[in-house]
DNA sequence: GACAGCGTGGCAGCTTGCTGCCAGACTGGC
DNA sequence: GCCAGTCTGGCAGCAAGCTGCCACGCTGTC
């Protein structure tokens, strides 16, 4: 089933503990699509890490879900779903269907869950980004609208000054302009 | 079936021309703990925002996503589930099921996408700003951390449409700096 | 004391963002 | 047709932001 994949795969699970951590590697044809949505179980491990890490380099979208998910998820093509409980004595219990109100629905719930979720990568870089207490005062004028000069005389610091711990800012929430600091930062609930 | 409902009573819906409107005001009981889900569109007509308004003082969890729903999803108990496509000529197609693992990893997901969404009442206070879908795409650029440059022959625009797009964006999210936008923008989540 | 390391501030120059003004293109109504 | 309204794009000029360079002062170590 899973060669037959012709236009998008999707995966949502708890951890790595599932059929999820083989198909991709090279089962998967090159350029398709994949996403792959986890707990943060899945960032207990070091090997689990790395794994998604890898997974993450050879184009899979791997994003970290904060909400509880579903043990185990799998779309195809918005054709077929599979949804998998979690292991017992007598095994794991599988549903297959292809039903396509069922299959809709599911990935539409997918999706949002996905849209709330954030990169794998940000998750790592911005878990938290090590912000000093040094940068608060910084984050909380930026976030006024205050002009550089009005935020510089407020914090006592000069012009370039400021502008300097704000660069700094910039690095370590990893963006390019303003803006996409303070769309990270909001996102991070400052 | 919904008189049966004894434990909890989900529902995720694009908008209101769902069966949703009828069972909440009477039929269910009291005390019973019931979550609806909403896009925004469910926000656009008056008597939709008055229904909901409604629902919500009496006791019902409402919630609005930013991602697209399923058409119609509703589950309770977390033993019987109902997807529905939208309506078509020939009627909508309903799927009901009580399989365990199908309904289990449905409900996870939607906790999931309920997490990520915003309370009924904090969406009018936060007064989400009426972003025309124009608007995406700026965000999108923005968010991106593109200088104007290659933000507007991204959006195929010229330099000084682009940067009146931000600007008009900026009046919504009433904001005074660009960082202060993206603050704004990534704290209502896009 | 001499030295390195670090944070700060000033200066200069460049890039980027921002906006007012005007001109053209398109639409809808009379 | 004409006219108003709206959207667009170019131009120009200003404001804001960014950064490299150098100098000063502080702290700690040898």
């Amino acid at each position: 089933m899973f060669e037959g994949v012709r236009d998008e795969f999707v995966c949502a699970a708890v951890d790595l503990d599932t059929w999820s951590r083989r198909p991709a590697p090279n089962r998967i044809p090159t350029g398709l699509p994949v996403r792959k949505l986890f707990t943060p179980a899945a960032l207990i491990g070091e090997p689990d890490r790395l794994h998604l890490r890898q997974i993450a380099s050879k184009g899979v979208r791997v994003r970290i879900s904060s909400s509880p998910l579903p043990y185990e998820t799998i779309i195809i093509d918005r054709r077929v779903m599979i949804l998998a409980g979690a292991a017992t004595p007598t095994g794991r219990q599988y549903t297959v269907t292809t039903a396509p109100t069922l299959v809709g629905g599911v990935h539409a719930l997918f999706a949002a869950a996905w849209d709330a979720a954030t990169d794998l990568d940000a998750y790592f870089r911005a878990e938290i980004p090590h912000l000093d207490p040094a940068d608060r005062p910084v984050l909380r004028a930026l976030a006024d609208g205050l002009t550089d000069q009005t935020a510089a005389r407020r914090l006592g610091v000069s012009l370039r000054t400021y502008r300097r711990r704000v660069a700094d800012l910039m690095t370590k929430l990893n963006a390019d302009s303003r803006f996409q600091a303070g769309h990270r930062a909001g996102a991070l609930g400052l």
